[in-house]
DNA sequence: TGTACATCAGTGAACGCGCGTTCACTGATGTAC
DNA sequence: TGTACATCAGTGAACGCGCGTTCACTGATGTAC
């Protein structure tokens, strides 16, 4: 490969982690094209040289950034004994640290509600992460209380809503306690 | 009062009415002024004699909606088994109904991703509104297996989330299951 | 190897467009005498 | 009671502003001979 094409393959990762950032921050409507660029040291004439529109952009970022966010919370288990991995996996999610830095965090928060706003654009991108993060957690489930599936997918949706609402009410008293109840909501399904 | 005034109050709900539903179908962002002046029978010029900003407006409608919705889900359950009233409401919240009719439901999904997006607009609003909801629900707890706070505020992150959820999943086959399992994550946890 | 031309990643200004908000105006309703 | 004036809910056009997107241009890199 050229070096011209070397520099601009790498221009194209540093534009996707600026708009990580910023679609995990902002959400998909506050990622801005100017900023996304401004992020990465760019201007912004030469977005649509990578992508063929914000669209492209956002669908890329969302499955980028699901994965490396999975990375992230899957991480070192295998270490950890079998019983103990769902509740690990719960403590970090809906952790105080997860919820005030959204910007290296799950990228559902961002984008689930815009997503459910709108005619269902980039509807394919999230159903995959939801997707990738359910089967995860299932792996990692030990004597289920319910079919695996199943308990893995109500799992997503309670670290999600947990995890959304805590953020939405930051700075109220309801932001902690929003993160200790769903803890322990979570903790009594997966004792049994 | 005069005619003129009680006119102009009547106008004032008929806006209301208009932002409710346009707040539910398409989140803060897609609830534009003027077309919420145009579902109201008006246009837009006159807004401002009835709300000082669209902020205000968005304020207003939460707790409004919030108020409405409660009212719905929380309906005749005087008449039901003390037991049977939690998953009576778990089954309303989470219902395929509710998913495809946002315009009567719930506000929470509208609103609480762009909230906890932005600087924390209307958090005030909604924060009254999850704690109005949890404080429902805890009433209509029977034998609870968590402190009846802490279970009502993780039922409320598992309807929101799940219910969100199912919604930017529409037209998946991940949308169903996502009530579906929900609803047994829910069954399971009011059961002992 | 050196020279002349071609390519193309990135620049910066301009373009429509849609939004929240403002404002001069209108005409029905209300008030004073 | 009737008449002249005041009020004010609602109109419709205009205003900035920020956004996604386009485009003529630049200069470093790459290619052909």
């Amino acid at each position: 490969m050229t070096r011209k094409a070397e520099q601009k393959e790498q221009s194209h990762e540093t534009i996707l982690a600026s708009a990580s950032r910023l679609l995990r921050e902002r959400g998909i409507a506050g990622a801005r094209v100017a900023e996304v660029m401004k992020g990465a040291g760019l201007t912004v004439g030469g977005f649509y040289a990578h992508f063929a529109s914000k669209e492209a952009l956002i669908d890329e970022t969302i499955r980028r950034t699901g994965a490396a966010m999975r990375a992230r919370l899957f991480a070192g288990l295998d270490d950890k004994a079998k019983a103990d991995r769902a509740e690990i996996i719960v403590k970090r999610y809906l952790s105080a640290a997860h919820r005030d830095e959204p910007a290296d965090g799950c990228p559902l928060p961002a984008v689930v509600g815009e997503i459910a706003n709108t005619a269902g654009e980039h509807a394919g991108a999230l159903a995959e992460q939801v997707e990738a993060m359910a089967a995860e957690i299932e792996a990692h489930l030990a004597a289920p209380s319910l079919p695996r599936h199943q308990l893995a997918l109500g799992l997503v949706a309670l670290l999600y809503g947990g995890l959304s609402l805590a953020r939405a009410l930051r700075g109220t008293p309801l932001s902690n306690e929003m993160l200790r109840a769903c803890r322990g909501l979570a903790r009594l399904v997966l004792a049994r």
